[in-house]
This record gives structure tokens, sequence and C-alpha cells, in this order.
DNA sequence: GTCTATATACCGATAGAC
DNA sequence: GTCTATCGGTATATAGAC
């Protein structure tokens, strides 16, 4: 069952007495982890299943890492940690409710293609232990802050009222989440147009005018 | 361990001869079952976790399903199988395109509402099994004939033609299917005020006008 | 129909050689 | 740094008593 994509087995030493090949160093096997998580779920891949792709054992990555729940963590971690720095840019603190609100989401996205897989996983996360639930916990404060923006865009009359302001909400974060279900970037569409697009339908709706 | 949403431990039989409470059949474990399937994830939930929820034993959960997989099996089926027969109603097959773009989106609605739990675990399926590919493979039919929907639609001029028409299919379904994230059927909400906010912020947009 | 006990397999993680 | 071998734990599933 072993996969393919792995250099020489055989790691022979240099004449300088250091082992050759870094290629399993943290960020490659987080890297690896995470598109394994991501495929087949958290808990069902295996230290075994990683140890395959990377095409070395399990111990050779317990020396890299604490354990499995380790890679979780750093993975999890990145993603919240991007999507929390779009919060701090300049343009999440001034202008118009409406403006700043634009600006966020399109931070989001932005976020979400630059590191789709790290984001993938943290929109997976169901909270089975303490490492999951303090993620939950920090993206729940994001969309909080999300939540307010959206209030005070209504208060200030740029989006409409007739709809309750918590689905208006929940209803675009899964649409801007729902990106990592299917975008491939490289693929035809940019991550500049998929923002535009991302906009254009929360804003302006599918109807033509 | 044990939970304590269970019957009385003891099944005592009555004088007819016949086992008191049926409260284990299988309607009543597959309830069970993907509501544990939905808490923790499927891979996470374990036989014992069930019997416990159930307050009996693995064992009798064997005598009424072939196993775990089999569980998962029942609940993916009804939840496809409900959204397939939307496409067959009448509504779905009369009517211009946009008529009846917002018929199946709204019964789409419909049944995630009343098939929640079901509906849900259908959406986290990662196609890790042979049932999980083969309910993957038939939402992704499901998917389909709503895309040419909207193709349809686009083409008669009632959807905007400058947002890329994939995309657009891709986005509608992201913001509906996130429902399962987050509603809670029984609440200040009701399906009826969902399926109309969905179809309204859907078609019409955020922006007031 | 439900129980206890258990077979068999795989998991995450570690020990110790090299 | 990576290996093989293995520990202790838990998983699915089954056997056989009642």
């Amino acid at each position: 069952m072993s996969e393919s994509n792995a250099p020489s087995r055989t790691a022979h030493k240099g004449g300088n007495g250091r082992a050759q090949r870094d290629a399993y160093d943290l960020p490659r096997v987080l890297e690896i982890a995470v598109t394994a998580f991501n495929e087949h779920g958290y808990d069902a891949t295996s230290m075994g299943n990683l140890a395959d792709r990377l095409g070395t054992s399990k111990s050779a990555i317990y020396y890299h890492v604490a354990g499995k729940e380790d890679l979780l963590r750093l993975a999890l971690e990145r993603a919240i940690g991007e999507l929390e720095k779009v919060l701090d840019e300049p343009g999440a603190k001034s202008g118009s409710a409406a403006e700043r609100l634009r600006f966020v989401l399109s931070g989001a996205v932005r976020v979400l293609v630059d590191d789709l897989p790290f984001v993938t996983l943290l929109l997976r996360v169901r909270g089975n232990s303490d490492i999951e639930r303090s993620a939950l916990e920090r993206r729940r404060r994001f969309d909080h802050a999300i939540s307010r923006l959206v209030d005070e865009a209504r208060d200030e009359g740029s989006l409409r009222a007739d709809v309750d302001a918590a689905v208006t909400t929940r209803l675009l974060f899964g649409m801007i989440n729902s990106i990592v279900e299917w975008y491939k970037p490289g693929g035809s569409i940019t991550r500049e147009q998929l923002t535009e697009d991302v906009l254009t339908v929360a804003f302006d709706g599918l109807t033509k005018r």
C-alpha cells in the first residue's frame, strides 16, 4: 500500500557526515499531513498512512513532531492565525461599515485561497479534543466580529433589513466557506476573479438587472 | 461513561411472552447513530459509544444491523433519496427555468430541514469507502441537475451573466448546504421563513434597494 | 433479543539499535 | 535521523449462554 511520491528510501550519508535529503523536515511533514487529513478526515488518517505518503516510517515522523495531534494543532493554528490577521489590517478599521465588510470578506477569500488546505481542515473540525475546541472558539470569535460588521452595515442603511441579520451572516459565511470544497488554485479562475464574483453574488444577487 | 437517556436496563418479559420495550429497533438505532456521527464524526464514533447512548450493549446493536457501515449506508440512502425526490416533483418540471430553479432550491431547503441530521451526514462524507463514494456520486448527479437549471435560467435571461455559471452554482450550494451547520428546527426561524430568506439573499443579494 | 467474553486487527506512541 | 520491533489501548465484529 506504499505511496510512490517519495525519494530514494536509502538515505546514505554524504562525505560531510550529515544525512542527505532533508525532505522530511517539519514543513514537509505538515504539508503531507494536512493534505491527507483533508482527503480522508483526521480520524481516518493514521500515522502509518502518513509514513507511507512520506516514504518513511512512523518513528521518523515522531522525530519531527510530538504526535498526530501536534500536526493538527500546527495546521489549525496557521489557518485561524491568518484569518485573524485580516481583522487587524488597516482596511478593516477605516471607512463605512459596508466598506469594512467588503474588505474583510475579500481578505477572508484571499486567506482561504492562499492557505486552502489549512483553512479547509479548520472548517471541518468538530470539537473532538481540546485542540479542536480551542480552534473552534477562535473561529467563533472571528465569525462574531464579521457578524457585528453586518449589523453595523444594516444600521447605516447599506444592507437590507427585511432578512434576519443572523441568518444573513450565516448564509454569507456558508457561501464563502464553501469555496474550500471546490476551488482549485491554478485553475481558470483567479483569486481576484473569485473574490469579485463572491462579492457580486453576495451583495447584488443572481438576478439579472 | 454510560449515557443516561436510556429506559430501564432490565428488559423483563411481559405476560405475553414477548420482550417488552422495542425502543431499540432499527429506526431508533439509526437515529441515535446519525446524531452521534454528526456530533463527533463517523470515524470517531465507536459502536461502544452508540451502545452507551442506547443504554444497551454492542452485541444488541449487531442484532439489528449488519455493522457500523450499514448504519452509514442507511442514513446516506435516506438523505440522498429525499433530495432526488425533489427533482421528480411536478414543480421541478414545469414553468420557466427560473421558476423551476426556485422550486428545486425551495425543495432542497425543505428536505435539508425535515431530514436535517441525515443530510448533515451526507454533506460531510469524504469518500473513504465504497458506500461513501456511491453517495457522493449520487450527490454529484443531483448537483449537476441543478447546475443545468442555472444554465437554462441564464440562457432565458433570468439570471445575471457577468459571473461564471459554475461559480454561481457552487456559491448557491454553499449557501444552502451551510444551513445544516447552524439551523435549529423548532427555533425562532420557521422552515418557510428560512426558505424565503435563502431565496431572497440568493436572487436579490444583501444590498438594500 | 440481549448479555459477557473474546478473537482479531489496527491504532498512537516508544525503545533501542545503528 | 531513521530503522525494526513492540507495548498498551481500543476498534469492529463474533461466539455462545440465557
